[in-house]
DNA sequence: CTGAAAGCGCTTACAG
DNA sequence: CTGAAAGCGCTTACAG
């Protein structure tokens, strides 16, 4: 392994030089600059950045924490996490994945010192999680929100994406409008913020429209779907516009819908945010979606942890970000 | 910050025997080892990982290189990230994610000693970035294979998956069976691996059965998918089953057949192979699926490179598991 | 503009 | 069974 001292020896000056050109620390003279830069390159020197992490007390490594789920088939989550994982390596960033559930382990590894900071996935209302985070001093940010919206992250924007679902609904002129959203299983105790602020997005938006609200909660696969489609026909036939939040179960809706002889979207219009376009297309009929901003998101909280790292002054505030309306076949005037 | 010399002192003790305990590499008498317990517990003592690295030349964590695609919606993708992540954490490592396209940035990061071993995802028959990893010398594990089968991997049974696939059509009286895989864009050059196995092991039982192969290959997306039933259905009417290793597509595959007026599974049956059975049921009618082993892949991928770097004496060799039929609505009786 | 030196918090021969 | 000490490869005041 060649080290800066190898460096140091051929250019004829200091491990400190050396490492002044390296990170740009310290004017260095243009000639020596260029000797200890020739030196470099003969000698393919890389610094070694456990050494570096030790001396400066920065790592430079990124944790994504996150509950071990037996992955669901999220599109978004993956999308979320690839673009992460870019966006910190495009600013020099490491990030480490950690499949944590019970905050136990997460003290745990928060006090080994490995990572600068931790941006935190499917945030809960009262997360004890970011009680453990604020305790330790670990800087951090959240994807989602708690009820503290003071806390930094970066978040979708539900408000405007529910009114937009709701308004393009409405505009094929559907007055009774369900939402079709995730209930969690009991056993996980408290709920991603998101839900409860999908719900009163919702309801704002059915109020102004004057309109009654009608929630429906069911576990984010097809077989929740196709209770919810039941539902819906049983117990409110009268809707006639769906807007789901509920990636895993949107196909199961449509499936179960159809099955029980409601067209898509002749009797029922459907429309599914939070999710990809693809998704949508794999659907009989292709969705009319709202394609969630899961890559810019996770762009956005690496870069929002990173600037509060490196107290960048004019660092973005908190950041929402409404889904992407991307038309289907799914929704339709409509029935008379 | 609490360090092991706080320890040592508290506990009246050198700090090498601080870390004999606390790594059990050394015999410590039983009092000396419950008064250095007891400190650390009072103390609430946790060994600096970065310290540890450096002094132990063993950083402890490991990189998950895989290309940064533009994510598209790989359910065994994700199931495959969680359960290595999580498999590293229990046996006390961390990953990394490394998006990395070409190999020049790839040997930067290699050259930077932050990571003990790597697996390498998407590996392609003649992969770059596998010569780089040996030309590194860096400890490595494949999720996939080369040419070459003598390099550590572990892999999906595509011989056993596809003579199942087929022999399950077969037994429903199918005789023209199609395959339908992946097309890479030509702009990406090699292909995985996989692709080459799944097609060889397709031909093989083909010729095994005494019937001619019909191989289709297109994009991984529902568009790729259509396009395959439209060439089905013109060029190769007399096929009745298809199997699709193309988990992207086969939702795709799926819709035109019956916009084109083909039933499935009565005039057309489709299975699929590689994918969730989530993803399976989806679509409409629910396909008949073989679940990728992602979440034992993933983790027994990390477990060959940990014993690899641990020099554990029975590691197991190479591995390949099969995937797992679960039937749905897609396959029925060949029509007569 | 450059260097000598301390120090980051551990591990690990080596000696006793 | 335990300790003193060197060393891992850097960064960073401090001095000149």
């Amino acid at each position: 392994m060649v080290t800066m001292r190898d460096v140091a020896e051929r250019a004829n000056v200091s491990i400190a030089t050396v490492s002044f050109v390296i990170n740009g620390t310290k004017r260095v003279a243009p000639e020596t600059r260029t000797r200890i830069e020739a030196a470099i390159r003969e000698l393919g020197y890389r610094r070694n950045v456990v050494a570096r992490a030790l001396a400066s007390s920065r790592t430079r490594i990124l944790a994504l924490l996150h509950p071990y789920l037996e992955a669901r088939p999220i599109a978004t989550a993956n999308q979320f996490l690839m673009s992460a994982a870019h966006g910190a390596r495009e600013r020099g960033y490491d990030l480490v994945l950690w499949p944590v559930n019970d905050d136990e382990q997460m003290s745990h590894l928060l006090a080994g010192g490995l990572v600068d900071g931790a941006l935190l996935m499917e945030v809960q209302l009262r997360d004890p999680r970011v009680d453990r985070l604020i305790a330790s001093g670990l800087p951090f940010a959240l994807i989602g929100r708690t009820e503290d919206e003071d806390l930094p992250f970066v978040d979708m924007d539900f408000t405007t994406t529910i009114e937009q679902a709701v308004g393009h609904l409405r505009s094929f002129g559907h007055r009774r409008i369900a939402l079709v959203t995730l209930r969690m299983r009991a056993s996980t105790g408290n709920e991603p913020g998101w839900i409860m602020r999908v719900k009163s997005a919702y309801r704002g938006a059915m109020a102004a429209a004057g309109e009654p609200p009608t929630v429906i909660a069911v576990e984010g696969t097809s077989a929740g779907g196709r209770k919810a489609a039941r539902r819906l026909s049983e117990d409110f036939p009268e809707v006639t516009g769906v807007v789901v939040v509920n990636e895993g179960a949107s196909a199961g809706l449509v499936k179960e819908s159809r099955a029980l002889g409601r067209s898509v979207p002749d009797d029922l219009s459907i429309i599914s945010a939070a999710t990809t376009a693809e998704l949508g297309e794999m659907i009989e009929p292709s969705l009319t979606v709202m394609t969630a901003p899961a890559t810019e998101l996770g762009r956005l909280g690496v870069n929002a942890l990173i600037d509060q790292l490196e107290g960048v002054p004019d660092a973005p505030p908190n950041i929402l970000i409404p889904c992407t309306l991307v038309p289907g076949q799914s929704v339709g005037p409509a029935p008379a």
